[in-house]
DNA sequence: TTGAAAGCGCTAACAC
DNA sequence: GTGTTAGCGCTTTCAA
């Protein structure tokens, strides 16, 4: 820095000894690297962020400096300046105890790899869900990130129309699927898992077993998932030409759900094929089964969602629909890339298609 | 910013004009909300920073115009000047799939809401376990955060001694295991759970059940956890005067492991007891019982560790020791804040003990 | 008790 | 192609 950095010493002769300055403590600062490669701190941060604009040798020099220096750029700084701060938002909401779906963990951790890779942070930020705004205010006010990413769209996501019309930035893990009679519809960008579409495959599965009375267990109506993965049940059995009469059940989505709900179904309608919303009521179902001294996969099959870690490890193994999470991740990054360059982002939504992990249980 | 910044405007009078600046687009400043107030920006930094030393009127005042608008005090700003971030960097590793604990969760949601009560965020970032050093040493460079999270101590936890020598400030997940021969042995506050005392009471437990021959199935010996667990298990059968003669086998810790390993133990020796070093380990127990037509808690009691989703949601229940990883987070969180205010960690270590988890499987 | 000045490290806009 | 200037919004002196 020494003498380029003019500001305010009108006065001759004392803003020389600024430059004697024995690089205070801390790491190097651009003005570090300016002396010790004799360019001024301008032409370090173009060999930054534009290093096209520098002739050649000077930029190698730059690059010298900045290797044995060990410079990295202060990110306050930039963030001041730019007005960016390379960061993601992710609420983070509780897990919760005794289900069965710590998916979170694999989605969280692509979204951290791909996030890096185009030189963004994942912040995390606790979000009450009943007053989901103030968390996500916080932290537009105080400029702390650029983008969020939501994942909790299902239950009529107030956050979603809120961030909207504050003009924040976000893409949303989960479709947007409410809130159509207020107006228009959100045009935000989106990744989803068709859930329909896996459920359907299970039941093909099973349906190719040879399985003829297969009921469903969902969730309560008002969750247009489970809604979404009941269709698809639905769907499969119509189009095989299965009746489906007085073959679906709804609850909540406890495991408690789950067992009771299987024997009545089984006292009732004798099914030989149980598909259910998750993996948790497959849980129960199973349970169930167990309490009947029948067995999953022998005496009547079963197949759950999520592909947790309970199915992979239970016995016998549970089939499970099986939801590619890395590649929401990497979709959801590949839009925030898009949106935080103020690019068009081409196609908003997109629907991944999970696949079904067979397992002993069906 | 016009003319409200008064640097450089030496001249009198000049200055009032501030107020009437039209409020730039963008978040409220400290001048925007001064100009409410009728105060000086400083004023308005004051009352954030050190309200007693304001007038009470004047705090009233400004805290009203605070409220008004809205205001949050730009980060960037703050961090540029105070050089402190008010991040916890906390490394995430890619979820073992298969395994069944994924207690994280529980831990990070924890370590969230505690840090956010001290007023700090926590930032991910990846960091490949070979090369751990490398990401911590590019958030350090660029000051991206003021303290880390070490959870991952287990191997050897190079990145301890790195963060050491290189004066970071950090908090771990785990005892200081090794290094003992390094000479000096690491003095950085650590939390950790008490995993001897967790298996000695899951092995009680089975003694007192009237158990007498009790296995230990764990992880191979260069795992310091797995030992510690282990010796859990030791202690207590000796303490009760039981034989643990090639009853402990060792291994990776994979549900095939549990289950070849169960197969090996039955034939040899007849247990009616298996303490497991994990869940995971646990269901390949349970499934090698399966298997042969065994019920876990009728004829053969099991017990696992982490009280994982898995351990909830199996039938019979897996009967597991539960870490009180809330509390973990919360300690954790106490210890960051000592640390960051340079206030003394007068109890930098802290050991804590788990609780069993009794279900049907013992 | 309040206000003015300086500057943290960076980059955008312009001069040379 | 490289250097100069100005200022992002905040807090830390220091003066009134």
């Amino acid at each position: 820095m020494a003498r380029g950095d003019a500001r305010g010493t009108t006065g001759a002769g004392r803003g020389r000894r600024r430059t004697e300055r024995p690089v205070p403590e801390g790491p190097p600062t651009l003005a570090t690297v300016a002396a010790r490669a004799g360019v001024s701190r301008q032409t370090v941060s173009n060999a930054i962020n534009n290093p096209a604009l520098l002739a050649e040798d000077t930029l190698a020099k730059v690059e010298r400096a900045i290797a044995d220096l060990g410079y990295s750029p202060n990110l306050a700084a930039r963030t001041l300046r730019t007005r960016t701060t390379r960061l993601i938002g992710l609420p983070f909401e509780p897990a919760q105890e005794g289900t069965a779906n710590a998916l979170m963990d694999r989605f969280v951790h692509t979204l951290v790899e791909a996030t890096r890779e185009m030189g963004y942070h994942v912040l995390l930020f606790a979000s009450d869900p009943e007053e989901a705004e103030v968390g996500y205010e916080r932290m537009l006010r105080s400029t702390a990130v650029d983008a969020f990413v939501v994942t909790d769209t299902y239950r009529g996501h107030p956050q979603v129309d809120y961030l909207q019309q504050r003009g924040a930035l976000f893409v949303a893990f989960g479709r947007p699927w409410s809130h159509d009679d207020d107006g228009e519809p959100p045009t935000h960008p989106w990744v989803d898992v068709d859930g329909a579409a896996g459920v359907a495959q299970a039941t093909h599965h099973l349906i190719d077993r040879g399985h003829e009375v297969i009921a469903w267990l969902g969730w309560t109506a008002d969750q247009p998932i489970g809604e979404d993965r009941r269709a698809g049940w639905m769907s499969a059995m119509r189009g095989r030409g299965l009746s489906t009469t007085r073959l679906s059940v709804r609850g909540d989505g406890t495991m408690e759900y789950g067992r009771r709900a299987t024997h009545a179904l089984i006292d009732a309608r004798r099914p030989t094929g149980l598909v259910c919303v998750s993996d948790t009521v497959a849980m129960g179902a199973m349970r169930a089964l167990h309490e009947r001294g029948l067995v999953a996969g022998r005496d009547i099959a079963v197949t759950g969602f999520d592909d947790s870690q309970v199915a992979q490890t239970v016995s016998p193994g549970l089939t499970s629909v099986r939801q590619p999470l890395e590649e929401v991740a990497r979709a959801l990054a590949h839009r925030l890339e898009l949106l935080l360059g103020h690019r068009p982002v081409e196609e908003p939504g997109l629907l991944l298609q999970p696949t079904l992990v067979v397992r002993e249980s069906s």
